[in-house]
DNA sequence: TCACTAATAT
DNA sequence: AATATTAGTG
């Protein structure tokens, strides 16, 4: 049994009464492996073992957490025993459940690196790639949580990917609102009169526009994973901050001056990519028509976008949002385009409307009714690549057709290509299992029961104490109430626990 | 103290 | 060019 709860203060309460393991609400993917492992273990040894930090402490240790581990010793982070590192110990301390409440905190490179190769000589810190996976994800924490409420920390708990750190997400923004903000301008100029541009351009770059207005254009950013379009304006020096649009053209803009990569994004991305199905247009299909309002000082252009392609009128949907607090200004925006198309006045809109979509079937199911089946598909195990000194593993315990290891990479360098799309989608999916209902709430979960392969469970130990949580109590009526059990289905692809030894020698976590 | 961003380093 | 790291800010 264990305790799913979203209150981490359960955690002493739930192990002392007889809990296998804790874990938080809600649920990672970076506790998988918990789950994993006390299924294993249950089936191997007939119980489960309590999930303490010892008996699991150093066992699984992935390359990328050798690596981070090896980074904190050498920044002298060993001085204090950390709690935990969301970043850093991920699976291999199980007891170790407050993802959040800790973070490495980068203490500056005195130490150096030479403590570094005391025990793991060779292994550096990688260096992140952002993939066409990781960067779907990104977008979709983006277009999740709005770009203006998106800031690394929040990027990064919604991409839910174990290895990445918020100064890797924190970088990556950073290239993205300059991209952004690139666009912005090229799109800008592309509206401007001739004399325009020489006006502007004869001050030097482009630091402030006239007016306060946004560009039509495109992002590949955006275009291979959002269906809505961003426009960013930057910020006059801080005197007029910028706007942002959001359009709905439907194939993407393409500017000389984009990335390959970021250009083409689209078109590298399978099937499977993520949103990545749109159609935009591109720049030589689109007139841009626009007028600009006439009062200066407050006025916007009004763009919109003619897809020629299509046939259709893609109007910008608005932009800008009153008085946003980003920061920075460099988010903050003013005024707001009147679309023409009623009630998408706003940025907000088209982001809401997208998140509509993406979260429409969505259904949080009582915790009661945990058996019932995943509705999400699992694709077929696939052919997994790796590292050639990863192992000799080629399999995961769940679908792995997204999962890459870059075989450029040297030797201990993290297999930053991972997508853990799929993982997160069974984190997702267990909690909707069990949804995070109210502060405090918890849920009693028995393993084993719902797996196939296992049989359910009747060797959990009797609590010696009593506990808030019913099904921790020694007495407790099991047949009144019984815990709920993880529905192994969604789990139990390709007998999953058959592979777990090779997943977690992997230990992608 | 922490998180964020811009600037700078690699 | 892409990331990582640092420094300044709130």
């Amino acid at each position: 049994m264990e305790v799913m709860s979203s209150d981490t203060n359960k955690e002493h309460e739930s192990l002392t009464c007889g809990a296998m393991c804790f874990i938080p609400k809600p649920i990672k993917v970076t506790d998988l492996p918990k789950i994993y492992q006390l299924a294993l273990n249950y089936k191997r040894n007939g119980k489960s073992v309590v999930w303490t930090e010892n008996n699991h402490k150093d066992t699984y240790v992935s390359v990328p957490q050798q690596i981070q581990l090896l980074s904190e010793q050498a920044n002298g982070l060993n001085t204090k025993k950390k709690t935990c590192s969301s970043r850093s110990m991920t699976s291999t301390n199980g007891s170790c459940v407050r993802a959040d409440s800790s973070r490495k905190r980068k203490s500056n490179g005195s130490s150096g690196d030479d403590v570094e190769s005391v025990s793991q000589p060779t292994k550096k810190k990688s260096k992140l790639t952002w993939t066409d996976e990781l960067q779907d994800l990104f977008l979709q924490a983006i277009k999740h949580l709005t770009l203006e409420k998106a800031v690394p920390k929040k990027i990064l708990e919604h991409m839910n990917v174990p290895y990445l750190t918020r100064e890797n997400v924190a970088s990556h923004l950073q290239k993205y609102r300059q991209f952004l903000r690139k666009v912005a301008e090229q799109g800008l100029l592309s509206l401007l009169s001739i004399q325009e541009k020489d006006s502007i351009l004869s001050h030097g770059p482009i630091r402030e526009p006239h007016y306060n207005y946004c560009t039509p254009s495109s992002t590949s950013w955006y275009e291979t994973s959002l269906n809505n379009r961003l426009f960013y304006c930057k910020p006059g020096q801080g005197l007029l901050g910028q706007s942002r649009l959001l359009s709905n053209t439907r194939e993407p803009v393409r500017f000389n001056q984009i990335p390959h990569k970021y250009m083409n994004h689209s078109s590298t991305n399978g099937p499977r990519s993520i949103g990545s199905n749109f159609t935009l247009p591109i720049k030589t299909n689109l007139n841009f028509s626009y007028q600009a309002s006439q009062n200066v000082g407050s006025t916007f252009f009004e763009p919109s976008l003619m897809a020629n392609k299509t046939g259709q009128s893609s109007q910008v949907l608005g932009f800008g949002q009153h008085g946003n607090n980003f920061n920075n200004n460099m988010m903050s925006s003013y005024g707001s385009l009147t679309p023409n198309q009623p009630g998408h006045s706003h940025f907000s809109y088209g982001v809401q409307s997208f998140l509509n979509n993406e979260n429409s079937a969505y259904k949080t199911r009582s915790h009661a009714h945990a058996t019932s089946q995943p509705t999400f598909e699992v694709p077929p195990l696939e052919n997994l690549n790796l590292y050639d000194d990863l192992g000799n593993t080629n399999e995961l315990p769940c679908d792995t057709s997204n999962f890459q290891f870059d075989h450029n990479k040297q030797q201990g360098e993290v297999a930053s290509t991972t997508n853990f799309d799929l993982l997160t989608k069974f984190s997702n999916e267990l909690n909707k299992n069990f949804p995070l209902e109210e502060d405090g709430d918890w849920n009693c979960v028995n393993i084993n029961q719902g797996h196939s392969n296992v049989e359910a469970s009747n060797t959990f130990a009797p609590p010696e104490t009593t506990s808030s949580i019913p099904n921790m109590n020694p007495n407790h009526d099991q047949a009144q109430d019984d815990p709920d059990f993880i529905d192994w289905s969604l789990f139990d692809q390709q007998d999953l626990v058959n592979e777990y030894d090779d997943f977690m020698d992997f230990n992608l976590f």
